[in-house]
DNA sequence: TGGCTCGAGATCGCATACAATCCAAAAACA
DNA sequence: TGTTTTTGGATTGTATGCGATCTCGAGCCA
């Protein structure tokens, strides 16, 4: 978009999901004009959608704050989670081309391939490989669905958990699960089954639900079944 | 709220839904800060929540026009509203208070009596009370799912349709299933049963549906299965 | 006559000035 | 010394001015 308010809204978006600001930190509008190099009308623009996204809470003369999410609201998001996404999964599966399940397919394997190379080399970060592949995986997914309202709702209960930095700790047998999650989708995708392919889908979201935990949480001894720290991974 | 923001949005709001602005029709900030009484930057942002909300869309350097809705997003709103009432009725099985319960029995006998008096009368409009007590009761089952979010996405799904002035056109039987409906809906959360609350609203939202259409429809001849038109039912 | 170009008017996007509100620290009082 | 009041600064909310962009019709050319 051309627009100065999109810029600024994108910028601040940024801002928020790098952890550059925390949860219940202020967010001064005068403050963001600097950081963006704008004026205040379009920062306040960006705020106010931030606002209808859930990513910032703003009270009337008073300002706006990075929103703070509970233990309970964490829960409450992955609950609607599963619930938009397995949905999506349920068009997608009467809906998506075989080009975009061949791109499905080349997703998963360099899933596949990064926790591997990830286990071999007892590394524990993998992030950026394997959380772009999921995110374009859940992308596709979405599109295929072919609803612009369900998109937007699924915006809205994927983005809020990041500000959290939640990291998905996950034990090398909940890995694999998720990895054969994915095969198991695109199976049901080739098989056009909307029932298979939703139900999946709700399998594969409340399993991520369990492996949230919050970044400040020290990493603990590994246990024999050793845990992976991640980005999301749902 | 204080804020003259927030007094425009919902003028501007009530205009859209009562029909003052038909879909397609574009909204000038100007013609409006006339109407509301209040200067362009409450307008605009009034507009900008409600194109995050649904209800008009806007393009950059070209303002904002009220939503336009094909059959087809009719449908898929459909889809999502089925998808988001079963879950609220879901959690709200858990939840739901007994004096919450008592209040929905009520109002399901007011929506009985209204539909009854309408029959026996013979006439063809009972909006007012009847969408009242429904509008009431959809509001109270969703307040129980205890979820702000899903609260907000149902929003999204039950507002939009309205700016159509859609009327749901039901024969007598169809408004006899749906009576039904709701009295099962209280049975339901009475057992605590959460997967029969969910299935339940899923048919009543599903089987709503088939029953809307646009005003500008003409009133057909009455088949022996006299049709009532309807504020939104479901 | 039909299509294209260009320009005037209208409208929007952004910046800025002013007013209303809130918060916190200091002062006054009990 | 503890509590209330007041007052100043900071911050948000609202109005308005200016420049940028778009729309649409008049005029021009083929």
């Amino acid at each position: 978009m051309s627009t100065v308010s999109a810029l600024a809204y994108k910028a601040i978006r940024a801002l928020i999901l790098e952890g550059r600001f925390i949860p219940g930190e202020r967010l001064k509008e005068e403050e963001l004009t600097d950081l963006c190099g704008v004026s205040r009308t379009p920062v306040r623009e960006a705020l106010r959608r931030l606002a209808l996204e859930g990513l910032v809470v703003l009270t009337p003369h008073q300002g706006a704050q990075v929103a703070e999410i509970g233990e309970v609201e964490l829960q409450e998001i992955y609950a609607l989670r599963a619930m938009i996404e397995s949905h999506a999964a349920g068009r997608a599966a009467k809906r998506i081309a075989l080009s975009a399940i061949a791109r499905l397919k080349v997703l998963a394997g360099q899933m596949e391939e990064a926790v591997a190379q990830a286990v071999r080399r007892r590394q524990t970060k993998l992030y950026e490989r394997y959380t772009s592949a999921n995110s374009e995986f859940h992308r596709i997914i979405m599109e295929a669905a072919d609803s612009p309202r369900l998109s937007a709702m699924a915006t809205l209960v994927v983005e809020v958990p990041l500000i959290l930095r939640t990291l998905a700790r996950y034990s090398e047998s909940e890995l694999s699960r998720s990895l054969h999650h994915h095969r198991e989708l695109i199976e049901a995708f080739e098989a056009r089954d909307e029932d298979w392919a939703s139900s999946v889908m709700r399998c594969h979201i409340r399993a991520a639900a369990q492996a949230v935990v919050r970044p400040e949480g020290e990493p603990e001894a590994a246990q024999n079944d050793q845990a992976q720290p991640l980005g999301l991974v749902g």
